[in-house]
DNA sequence: TATTGTTATACTCTATAACTATA
DNA sequence: TATAGTTATAGAGTATAACAATA
């Protein structure tokens, strides 16, 4: 009863997935995010502060709690966070001029190559973490990943395994 | 080859997996890992206690250092969890004959009723999880996963995302 | 001397809530 | 009064290494 090897035989599709499927997924999920934060690391970043860098990619001039409440997490934790990009060249955090309160978060230039290296990084992390699979493979597993994400409620920002 | 449902046009079949998907599989393995800990939790477990009773119910007998082991952590840190394993009922903790250093760790018979409940509760889990896919779909998605479980050196006990 | 379980210490995270400055 | 950012304090969790008992 175990074949299972080639995938998908017709006659049981009734069945569903076998009892371990959501532990695998658990588990391939937290070696996922281990191994991410191993490449980043030697890039001197922790994957909190990747998280922050990519969200700012994409909207910049983000307050602080904004910005907190895109990464799911509270706003006292950021500022030592932004404090870190900030020496570290990545981000710049300035007052905003129409409610000098908040501060408006952007991208440092050298926060821009940062992203850069963190997109090729992250290429070459799925490119190993998926060489095990076939193309054809690989496109059929993202697609019913994203068929699980689109029907849970998961922000595209979001944390992920971000708790290292 | 089979046109998986709606996914995987073969046009494109050598191209492999959009650039978020290593992304994703971290994001939903470790909301599938949170939502676990939320349903055992109802029934007064950690995941870790949980991880120990199941290793437990596979391999009696074990001494601390083996289920350390297995569970991928420290020694040290199993004798707070053994201690409460043993006052809640759930695991036998006797001094080996043969060597009296060791300890020698079975499930109490209250820890054989918690692992069928346990049971019970990851099935309904993995079914609640994988609800948004068709059976055929999950079974694709089944084994993808052990294929790529397979190729890493993941143990079958190890810990998944149990840091929670 | 080496090993098992245990304990103790220090260190890192985190959450919570005060505090300030603006509004 | 309310809100954004900051700081302070206390608590949980963890790692590391010392320790006692046994081999």
């Amino acid at each position: 009863m175990e074949p299972a090897d080639g995938a998908v035989p017709s006659a049981r599709a009734q069945r569903g997935a076998p009892p371990r499927t959501a532990f695998l997924l658990a588990q391939l999920g937290a070696d996922a995010a281990d191994r991410f934060a191993d490449r980043i690391a030697a890039l001197g970043l922790t994957p909190r502060e990747a998280g922050a860098i990519r969200v700012l990619g994409r909207r910049q001039g983000l307050s602080q709690r904004e910005l907190a409440e895109l990464l799911g997490t509270v706003p006292s934790r950021l500022v030592a966070l932004v404090d870190e990009l900030e020496t570290k060249g990545y981000v710049l955090r300035e007052r905003s001029e129409g409610d000098r309160r908040n501060n408006v978060l952007t991208l440092a230039p050298g926060g821009e190559r940062m992203l850069a290296q963190l997109r090729e990084v992250a290429q070459a992390h799925q490119r190993d973490l998926l060489s095990p699979l076939a193309p054809d493979e690989q496109q059929t597993l993202a697609a019913l990943l994203a068929k699980l994400a689109a029907a849970s409620d998961l922000t595209p920002d979001g944390h992920p395994g971000f708790r290292r």
